[in-house]
DNA sequence: AGCCGATTGTGATTATTGTCACAGGTGTAC
DNA sequence: GTACACCTGTGACAATAATCACAATCGGCT
C-alpha cells in the first residue's frame, strides 16, 4: 500500500512500534471512491471506521425525502457512525463521498477480535472513536446556543474550509436553513 | 458512606470486584447540594465527574446574559463537562443543582494517577465517558432533525421525567425556544 | 386564610425563516 | 458552440417564532 499518509495520521493518534502498525494495517482496506458511492448505507450496522485519504465523506440522513448533511470528514480526518457501532442497531445515516475520493476502511470486529490485547491498539480505537465524539458535540453545539446566521459566522471563523469545499446547498441543512436563508445571510456579507 | 446507590450504578457500568471498587470508591467524595450550588464553574478547567443521587444537576451557558439550558442530568445518572476536562481548557459551562441535591464528585485525575492500571478501572471511565458523549449527541439530534414542537412531543414520549421535574422556564431554553413559545406548543395539547 | 414572589398563559406586534417562483450563471458532455 | 443539469441569488408572500406587555395562576410561608 502507498500509505503514508494513513501511517502518519495513525501515529498522530497513537505513536505505535512498526510491529503494532503492521498488525493495524492487516485490519485496513483502501478503496476509491466515485462521487456517491457510499460506505455505510442506511440500515446497515456500521462495523467500520473511516480515514479520509483524498476528497471527502459526507453523513446525512433523509427526513421525509430531504437531506440533512450532518457531517463533512476531509483528508486527514477519521469518520463513522458510533452509535451504530455501540447500539449494534441499523445507521439512519449515510456516509458517501461528496467527491472522488480515497478512504481507508477499518474493521472494528477484525481489530477487536485479533488485537485488542494489544495496549497501544486499545488506545487507538478509543482516542478516535473520543475524537469523533468530541468533533460532533461541538458541531451539536452550534445548534444548541447559536441562531442561523451566528452559526455561519462560527463556521467562517473556525472552519473555513468547509465553505470553500462545500456548495451553498449542502452547507445549508448542514447549518439547519434552508439554500435560500443561507444565501441570504451570506450576501448581508 | 451511606452509597449503596452509587455502589449499584457503577455496577451497573461496570461490575468490579471489592477490591476495585474501594479503590475506586476512594477517589469519590459525597456532596449536599444547595439549589444553587455549582459543582463546576465558569473559568474552571473540568477535573471531576458526578453522579446524581438525589435531586437534579442542571449544565447551562451564558449567552449575553441569557441563560441556555444544555443537560439536566438526574437521580443514577452521571455528568460532566468531558470537553473541558479532554482539552484541559476552561468550561464554558456551569454545572449547579437545580434543586437540593446529593451528588458523588468522582476525581479522574486521582482515578488517573492511582488505579489506570486497573483494567475495570479503565474500562470504567471510558463507559461513562462514552455514555455521556452519546447522550449529549442524542440531544443535538433533536435540534438538527425535529422543529420546536415536535422537539417538544419527542420529550414527551421518551423523556416524560424531564416535563415533571423541571419548569417549563428552564426546559425552553433546552428546547430552543423562548417561554412563551413552548407555553404555546404545549397548550395546543 | 392571605400575602408575595415566581411561574405560566395569552394577545398584539415585529422579526426571522420557509416556501414558491423564476432568472441568471457555471461547468460538462456531446 | 449548444444543450443540459446543477447551483446561486432574489423577490413576493406565508408561516413561524421572538419580543413586549400584562393578566392569571400557583406555591410556599407566616
Amino acid at each position: 500500500m502507498d500509505n503514508e499518509p494513513l501511517i502518519n495520521a495513525i501515529k498522530a493518534v497513537v505513536d505505535m512500534p512498526d510491529e503494532d502498525m503492521a498488525m493495524l494495517l492487516s485490519c485496513v482496506t483502501r478503496h476509491e471512491l466515485k462521487k456517491g458511492d457510499a460506505v455505510l448505507e442506511v440500515g446497515q450496522v456500521c462495523r467500520h471506521f473511516y480515514f479520509v485519504d483524498e476528497g471527502y465523506l459526507r453523513t446525512w440522513y433523509n427526513k421525509d425525502g430531504i437531506v440533512i448533511n450532518l457531517n463533512f470528514t476531509f483528508e486527514k480526518g477519521f469518520t463513522s457512525n458510533l452509535r451504530s457501532f455501540k447500539s449494534r442497531n441499523p445507521s439512519e445515516y449515510t456516509i458517501e463521498a461528496g467527491e472522488k475520493a480515497i478512504v481507508y476502511i477499518f474493521d472494528w470486529d477484525k481489530i477487536a477480535s485479533q488485537h485488542i490485547d494489544l495496549p497501544l491498539m486499545a488506545l487507538f480505537v478509543r482516542r478516535v472513536a473520543v475524537r469523533l465524539l468530541l468533533a460532533s458535540e461541538e458541531h451539536s453545539e452550534l445548534f444548541k446556543i447559536y441562531t442561523p446566521a451566528e452559526r455561519y459566522h462560527f463556521i467562517e471563523r473556525n472552519n473555513p474550509r468547509l465553505l470553500q469545499r462545500i456548495s451553498l446547498s449542502q452547507l445549508a441543512s448542514y447549518i439547519g436553513v434552508t439554500r435560500e436563508t443561507l444565501s441570504r445571510i451570506r450576501s448581508k456579507n
